[in-house]
DNA sequence: ACTCTGACCAGCC
DNA sequence: GGGCTGGCCAGAG
C-alpha cells in the first residue's frame, strides 16, 4: 500500500493518545510528554493536551495528565484546575498548592515503560 | 497558503 | 528556584 507507515492521520494519533491516557492506573499522574511517548507519538506534547481540551471521550482519567513539572495544566483558581485538584486528591493523590507530591509527572521511563497496574498509595505521609 | 493560538516540553541563562 | 527561546502538532480565521 502506498506509504502510510505510521499513524499520519489526526484521528488515528487521536485515538492513540486517548489509549495511553486511559491506561493511566487510578492513583498514578503522568505528564503530557511521557503521555505522548507513550502513545508512540514522542514530541506531541501538544497534540495531548489538545484532544484533553475537546473533551469528547467520556470517562477519560484526563486528570491523571499533568504537566512535566508536575503541575496541573489549568491556571489556578478556574474551574478546570479545581476539578482536577479534587479528582486526583479522591484517588489518593496529594496535591499541594496545584502540584502533586510524591510522584514524578515526567520521571526518566527509559525502562520503567507501561506503568506498573496497581501502586500502593500511603494513607497519610509528609 | 499564512498567521495565530493552545490543558506543552526541553534547553539555557 | 525562575524566566526566555525555540520547537512541536493541529485547528480556526
Amino acid at each position: 500500500m502506498p506509504g502510510k507507515p505510521n499513524a499520519t492521520t489526526p484521528a488515528e494519533r487521536r485515538r492513540l493518545i486517548l489509549a495511553a491516557v486511559r491506561a493511566i492506573a487510578a492513583g498514578e499522574v503522568a505528564g503530557y510528554g511521557e503521555v505522548a511517548r507513550r502513545a508512540g507519538l514522542p514530541g506531541c506534547a501538544r497534540l495531548v493536551a489538545r484532544v484533553l481540551s475537546a473533551g469528547d471521550e467520556p470517562g477519560l482519567p484526563w486528570h491523571r495528565v499533568l504537566r512535566s513539572d508536575g503541575r496541573v495544566a489549568f491556571p489556578a483558581g478556574s474551574e478546570g484546575f479545581d476539578e482536577q485538584v479534587q479528582r486526583l486528591r479522591a484517588e489518593g493523590v496529594q496535591v499541594e498548592a496545584g502540584r502533586v507530591r510524591g510522584q514524578r509527572a515526567a520521571p526518566t521511563l527509559d525502562e520503567l515503560l507501561w506503568a506498573p497496574p496497581e501502586v500502593p498509595i500511603p494513607p497519610h505521609r509528609r
